[in-house]
DNA sequence: TATGAATGAGCTTTCATTCAT
DNA sequence: GATGAATGAAAGCTCATTCAT
């Protein structure tokens, strides 16, 4: 019944969006009566959150994954970017509400979320061990930010480019600025 | 009377934030009727899309104004990101507005203005006339997205990096991309 | 509008009670819309206790001047009590709201009303200047609950008695404490 | 399991008051489900008039004890009204519920308990044989009205006077009422 | 033009009660 | 008998919008 509720919350999120998210929507989506969500969720809050947090935590492990799978490979910036891009792609439309319905500090999830993968990205620079790029919290802050907002937009807002050249691009972004002379 | 609307909605949403900003409130603040409101303006959301419109405009004017000011400064890229900087923290208090709290299709204009910094940073690119770079949009697509977000998150989520290396950083980035060869 | 919503107020109050009062059937009585009680009271509980309030002013004025109208009176214990139960009979339908289903302590008006009147007895005792009573605010605390429950029984509950017995009655009694010795 | 529903609505009124007690409060303080409720009470009202009558029954008992026992003693008046206040006091938690709390009709055993004290006291009085009191009937209700609100008022909202006097004022009235000649 | 009282659909939440197991 | 998940009517309240003045 928890997964019945979520996934009708998951499905009005979607629809309508989450300021038009209601209760009663839910219900009727899920099939129950109103009074059952109070059964499982203590608030309405409370269901969004969840579905939020879910969808969170499987962009998270699809994340991680993302950058393990591929340290080690031969090009790997441009192979983690790729396997990225699928992340995000997976599942567009939450991506969507997170990015772009969510009043942006509702969840400290989010934050949460920010901060995991900046010590990921830190851990993959410093598993790269190149000396040039020295300040590591700065260039993972910035790299994040950068490889964050590159791949959302391509995903959110797709332009007039080719998915290919994208990551082409954006591959010799990073590179560019991990191969350059850390003293200018 | 608009502008006393417009200053209005603008003041109520700093103070109280987009979601808690209410046709009542606005009214108080103007000293009008809420009556008077729908002269002026179809609904609610037509009120706070001018403001924000107006606050993107200023921005876009100041934006233009940083890249072209710096267009033959020696280190063109690094002055510009500051110039950058200065502007986004001109009106800290609507950009958070802006990027926290909009659900973000809010107003199409966002796009538009995206478009129109595309169009900027593409016309640098091709004044800067290196021809290293060469799927111009492409290029200027992605940096945008950087510059854009490395830029407002540093304003309104300070990371534990000062200014001057996060100035640093990025212009590093930067260089780093424009100055690569095309072809990998 | 104030004394519409009152009036509905006050006769839902009588017609259903206080416990199956709801602003619905306030807005349907008064024949406004439920948006509109909150032009002009803050909620529900504020309509209750201004409906309330009122009457239990009223019957303040009413018993005050029953008091002070009998205090030279021949016999003014009687014509006192006769006048008492004509102010209680006034509004016999607040009256049983006020004791029957009004939560003991809900209105803080209450305990002051009840402290207002045992001023009055107090006032009335020392005007009266039996010296035989002795511990004055004990006498009036006693004579108050005295009172207040006889006469009220006597138009909430009303017993096999007829009015001149029971103002026979309380009178005898009251005027044989008046009259005991101080000290048995 | 009647008494087990019992005792856990008693302790529930006691410890939330009689609005804020709900059946599944009940169920859990009695440690069994909701539902079961149903099987020995058509409904919520049942057991908490349940609750209350036993509560009466038992300070019925108390009373007529209290009344009986003191009927010959010396200075009879005295005493029963120190072993009524015993009685009051013995659980002023639930003395509490039933006057503050109570719709006042919500049980219609409370006009039936005030009822069978009427008719205790006129028993009393014609004991006593005191035969300057002649509508005995009359006598008797204006004395239980008394004794019930000014020992019950002493209660539950002490007054700044010490038991002892209470006790000697309230012997007082009805002494000096009881003595007082029948006509006149 | 300006008003602002009035609107009413819509919201979230509660809880006494039921009934399939 | 006992369960407890499910119910759903009803509650109090908000606020963008309207329209008679």
């Amino acid at each position: 019944m928890v997964e019945r509720i979520l996934a009708a919350g998951r499905e009005v999120l979607l629809v309508r969006g989450y300021e038009r998210t209601s209760t009663s929507r839910i219900a009727v989506k899920a099939a129950i009566s109103p009074g059952s969500l109070y059964q499982y969720f203590p608030d309405k809050e409370a269901i969004l959150d969840q579905v939020l947090d879910r969808y969170v935590d499987q962009l998270h492990l699809r994340i991680t994954d993302a950058f393990v799978s591929n340290l080690e490979a031969t090009d790997s910036v441009r192979s983690t970017i790729g396997a990225l891009l699928d992340a995000l792609e997976g599942d567009a439309g939450l991506l969507r509400v997170v990015y772009e319905q969510l009043p942006r500090n509702a969840s400290p999830q989010r934050a949460e979320f920010v901060r995991r993968i900046d010590d990921l990205v830190t851990t993959a620079l410093l598993f790269q061990g190149r000396p040039a790029v020295r300040p590591v919290r700065a260039a993972a802050w910035i790299l994040v930010r950068t490889i964050e907002s590159v791949t959302v937009g391509y995903v959110l807002d797709p332009p007039p480019i080719d998915r290919e050249s994208v990551i082409d691009e954006l591959t010799r972004l990073i590179e560019g600025y991990l191969i350059a002379p850390s003293a200018t």
